[in-house]
DNA sequence: GTCTTTCGTCAGTTGACGCTAACGTTCGTC
DNA sequence: GACGAACGTTAGCGTCAACTGACGAAAGAC
């Protein structure tokens, strides 16, 4: 909490788990993993069988998608099933939501700025 | 393009910038950077300043930015302003969107499947 | 109790990424 | 033309993350 933290954002415990789905999603194929039980609830096995990479690669890919809080996992005997967890995604639609409108706000207001400056107009509007 | 992308998109060329988006978005300095040029432009010198690290080290994430298509680049004499550019957070915008619905469906219909089977009654609704 | 199935976890290796320091480039000034 | 300022780029290094193979744990079948 120095001069560092630049672009600090409101909540840091919404900050750090967007951080962590941030970066579970950073992973093509864990974005294809999301994608797959997103349609429908599956075992870890067939979901392991869709990707030619070992059981425990997509494991590990079920680990982090979980932790990040975007997979819902239900037992069923020796099975575990996995699906998709809507919520998870609730920071980032946040996230995304305020820095489009940040953004786009600077943007016009910037715009309108660099008018003033071409046609020379008076300022009076601005301030 | 064989048995093994299970959960491929609609359209690969917004899977591909999708892609450059989150993983430039993964990593907490560029997001901090991108909030910092979300309320303003700022030139290279000023945002490293920002920070505690080397103006390399900003200058690379301002690249790595500029090439997800997240900043804008403004030349005004030796100087780079930036700014960050909304429309490069619209392909994740519809990504979240998708999963989101699509896992809320899934979603209601997993319980209500589930009630079925509890609840044991006829299914003449379902279908 | 024993065996099989389903799945997670633990070392170990390899590739990717972020950081620093040094250098090159472009622009403005005198 | 020479100099300084503002940035980008490259090479090298350390670290983290993804992958594989081997092992362990939990649940059902016999």
């Amino acid at each position: 909490m120095s001069d560092d933290d630049a672009g600090s954002a409101a909540d840091p415990g919404a900050e750090l788990a967007t951080d962590e789905a941030l970066r579970a999603l950073a992973e093509p194929r864990r974005r294809a993993i999301l994608r797959l039980v997103a349609h429908e609830e599956l075992p870890a096995g067939q979901i392991a069988e869709a990707f030619d990479v070992t059981r425990t690669a997509v494991s590990q890919h079920l680990s982090v998608l979980r932790n990040a809080g975007l997979l819902h996992e239900r037992r069923d005997g020796t099975r575990r099933l996995y699906r998709a967890r809507p919520e998870g995604l609730a920071g980032l639609q946040a996230f995304l939501d305020q820095m489009w409108a940040t953004s786009l706000h600077t943007a016009a207001r910037l715009v309108e700025a660099e008018r003033g400056i071409t046609e020379h107009d008076d300022v009076t509007a601005a301030g």
